[in-house]
RNA sequence: GUACCUGUAGCUCAGUUGGAUAGAGCGUCUGGCUACGGACCAGAAGGCCGGGGGUUCGAAUCCCUCCAGGUACGCCA
């Protein structure tokens, strides 16, 4: 928000005290005191140094006089303004222009920022952890773009490994030669059930072995992966992969095509694209040389038993092995080669991971080594650490077969949008109905996802499913619906040829609803700084309900007057106007009936 | 054990560079249709902001401590 009066107020204290100018904030009037805006004096009191009560007297004898000004009235060190309506709707709607314009930063603080996100394994489908993963992933790009900065979004698909072969051998031996034609299935589902096959069969020797090895009664499955026929197997496969045996590569190909085939499905109900896709299988081995380099400079050192460490000042960082006794790499060191490919080939000011937050620890690793090994950029990587998506039952797991999957997910959130606006649209089944029921079943999804604080852990019950009403995505939906349809409605009617005449707009609500539409810029920045979606949603859920109540107690079609009805009609225009570009910045789509 | 995250209304969550009487939605209870679209609006009830101490004119917000829940600390990824 940016009022006259505020620059007229700081040349004031200039004047008056003889001081360095310093900026004049004003928020929006708490509901229970009269005013517009109100002017808070404890940060002047504190450049100043003189009481704030005081102070706010001045300010308050000031701004009564102030040609923009209704009332002015201080309550203890708070100046509660009402302003002019003509001076209040200049200052902010009136000029849509400015309000577009403001919203981008300056040109100097724009970046070129590479985000990472999704990251999925190539051995089961997508779960709702995946999808908060890519919703907020997609977002934060999307805010970021919007507020400037030139993105570049990345998937790092980790398409080899252990993981995969497990689905694999599954495959070989209880696959009969089925393939998702044959199955009716997605490919990664059908790619994930012989992941849960595995494990079924895992499990079952695991039994089998501790019935007859009393020593492994008390050992965890894990630790006797190897002691089990089926997992030495698998570790077999896993070399055999690795030596590039042609049956096993050849059986990885089709097998992983089979899930991309099925991810890049989720992905377009999702609307998740990326500027480049890279494959783990291309790049695990790139960080070696780095690490090999990094032991001439003695960064690293080789320990006793031949493992190259880093011993790190920080003392809860600890030590870290970078390279195996027998010279391969460990994760942390992929990364690293992976951080430099991107690196080169995007040169960004930034890079971000999203990437959830039990992985703190390896992120802190990982840029504290970039940082040792000298790389200037190294302080500009953040790890956007978001929480887990927990069911009532607990952690969702994928080898148990516990999870909400993605792909179901939607579908039952479309066939509930589809039954809501049928409901709703009794006498006409609508033409676009797939097209209503995709769009607010993924408003409704993602809206979730996103307003809430991404770090924190988020508890889905798949009971109580995703509303339609209150603080969710169609709500605001349905404000943009409204107004289109009175827009549409007003076109059609339109004899007049009125003025529109801010001045009218002295409705409580109108002045609200103005107001609510100045802080759109600031939103968008705050978003951006902060990497935070949920500020973004929350000011959509503020401004749809500032625009219902204002639909509620204001008339625009019968309006009195015809220029107080083209001005209604000019405020709720760029109401709609600001829905829509706050939601296509959250990736979510609008309708123009529903 | 150490580090980090979380703890706010019955439930799900906002609110921290310290500022007015702590806010929404859901749920519960009252009202509002001769409708510019009821996926709505107006209102009520509901809180020792996990407990205790401290700093301050002022603390949900900062510091200390305790309690509860979660996560991480692999030659797994």
């Amino acid at each position: 928000m940016q009022f006259q009066f505020q620059a007229d107020l700081a040349r004031f204290f200039q004047e008056q005290f003889q001081c360095e100018s310093f900026p004049v904030a004003v928020e929006l009037c708490p509901a229970e005191f009269s005013g517009d805006v109100t002017v808070s004096c404890f940060p002047f009191a504190k450049a100043l140094r003189r009481n704030p009560m005081q102070l706010a007297g001045q300010v308050c004898e000031f701004l009564a006089a102030h040609p923009d000004i209704e009332k002015a009235e201080a309550v203890k060190a708070f100046v509660n303004l009402t302003l002019k309506p003509a001076a209040l709707m200049r200052d902010t709607i009136a000029d849509p222009d400015r309000l577009q314009a403001s919203s981008l930063l300056p040109e100097s603080e724009r970046q070129r920022i590479l985000i990472e996100f999704s990251a999925p394994n190539t051995n089961k489908p997508q779960h709702l952890g995946h999808v908060r993963n890519n919703t907020v992933g997609m977002a934060t790009a999307s805010i970021l773009e919007r507020a400037g900065h030139q993105v570049f979004r990345i998937n790092l698909v980790n398409d080899r490994g252990i993981h995969i072969c497990k689905s694999m051998l599954a495959y070989q031996r209880f696959g009969e030669g089925t393939n998702p034609e044959k199955a009716g299935k997605k490919g990664d589902h059908l790619v994930g059930d012989f992941y849960v096959r595995f494990d079924q069969e895992f499990r079952r020797q695991i039994a089998e072995l501790k019935a007859n090895n009393p020593a492994f009664a008390d050992k965890d499955s894990d630790e006797l992966f190897l002691e089990t026929e089926i997992g030495r197997s698998a570790q077999q496969m896993l070399q055999k992969w690795e030596q590039g045996d042609p049956e096993v590569r050849q059986l990885w190909q089709t097998m992983n095509q089979w899930v991309f085939d099925g991810f890049a499905e989720t992905y377009r109900s999702m609307g998740v694209q990326f500027e480049h896709t890279y494959l783990e299988s291309q790049t695990y081995t790139l960080g070696r040389d780095i690490i090999l380099k990094g032991l001439e400079n003695q960064v690293f050192k080789r320990r006793e038993d031949g493992a190259v460490i880093i011993e790190f000042e920080e003392p809860n960082l600890g030590s870290k092995v970078v390279l195996r006794s027998d010279g391969t790499s460990v994760y942390v060191t992929q990364d690293i080669g992976t951080t430099l490919l991107k690196q080169n080939e995007y040169q960004p000011d930034r890079q971000i991971w999203v990437v959830g937050d039990e992985q703190k620890y390896h992120f802190q690793v990982l840029f504290a080594i970039l940082k040792a090994l000298g790389y200037s950029w190294a302080d500009q990587l953040t790890h956007m650490a978001y929480g887990m998506v927990n069911l009532p039952s607990g952690k969702m797991k994928s080898r148990e077969g516990t999870v909400v999957d993605a792909d179901d997910l939607f579908e039952e959130m479309a066939n509930l949008a589809r039954e809501a606006t049928l409901q709703r649209n009794k006498d006409e089944v609508p033409a676009d109905l797939e097209q209503r029921a995709q769009v607010i079943s993924m408003a409704a999804l993602k809206f979730m996802l996103l307003k809430v604080n991404p770090k924190t852990t988020i508890l889905f019950d798949p009971q109580a499913s995703i509303k339609f009403e209150g603080d969710t995505g169609p709500y605001v939906l349905y404000a943009y619906a409204r107004i289109s349809s009175m827009l549409r409605k007003a076109a059609e009617t339109s004899k007049n040829n009125a003025q529109a005449d801010w001045g009218l707009l002295a409705d409580e609500a109108e002045k609200k609803l103005a107001l609510r539409c100045a802080l759109y810029p600031e939103t968008i920045h705050k978003a951006a700084r902060e990497l935070d979606s949920s500020c973004l949603a929350a000011y959509l859920l503020d401004l749809a309900k500032d625009f219902s109540t204002f639909y509620n107690r204001c008339s625009v079609l019968n309006a009195s007057d015809p220029a107080l009805r083209k001005t209604r009609l000019e405020l709720s225009a760029r109401v709609r106007n600001i829905i829509a570009d706050g939601l296509h910045t959250l990736t979510i789509g609008t309708l123009e009936s529903m």
